[in-house]
DNA sequence: TTAATGCATGAACGATTTTTCATATGTAGA
DNA sequence: TCTACATATGAAAAATCGTTCATGCATTAA
């Protein structure tokens, strides 16, 4: 693995986008997205949450660029943006099962 | 990649360890690790931050194993946990690289 | 034991975040 | 157009977090 230094604005990006995924109702939503796409209402249902609050979540992470949406009619449907995602829960996973 | 289905209590440790991840200053430190161990106050001094603070955030890293640390008489000596750091931060670093 | 150095910790304050509520916007169908 | 449904959004309330300051604990050397 390359090195992996970090200049000023590196690392701010970073956190970010570590800040992102440091909730859990956001985790839920991006991990009710692994089979693909799903609107709005149904991943509200789906993590007992309420529409309000998933779309505000689903806010922060289309602008963090880890999920896409397009619409559909009245509905809006969300899916993750790319490979990396799960790569990055993968990751995490992998050390919360080695050091637990 | 294998699935990464998660459970409630995988949630909420996940969602945990990227919370700490989610902080410049604990990025920061971090990367300080990189070349090896160091002191406490060799990393306030190097992040030109408060002796206090630093410990504080230590102590967040370690609880979440990402650092670990041993006593060499009056100082303390922190290191990496284990490999998953780099592999996570390099992880997030290939994502911002591609998204911005 | 005392003094000096290095680190840890609790409490308090300010700042940021998450959730909720009410409402606005957008779309489809009658 | 009017109504119903799906989603987005602003503002306020509630919860969480980061930093600082003061102080305590641990270690070493005198």
């Amino acid at each position: 693995m390359e090195d992996i230094l970090l200049n000023e604005d590196q690392l701010i990006d970073m956190a970010e986008l570590f800040k992102v995924f440091g909730d859990s109702t956001r985790i839920r939503i991006l991990c009710s997205l692994f089979e693909g796409e799903r609107h709005v209402q149904e991943i509200a249902v789906l993590l007992g949450a309420s529409q309000s609050g998933v779309s505000h979540q689903l806010k922060i992470l289309k602008q963090a660029k880890l999920v896409k949406s397009r619409r559909q009619g009245k509905l809006v449907c969300y899916s993750l943006a790319d490979d990396h995602v799960k790569i990055i829960l993968g990751m995490a996973k992998e050390h919360l099962e080695e050091t637990l």
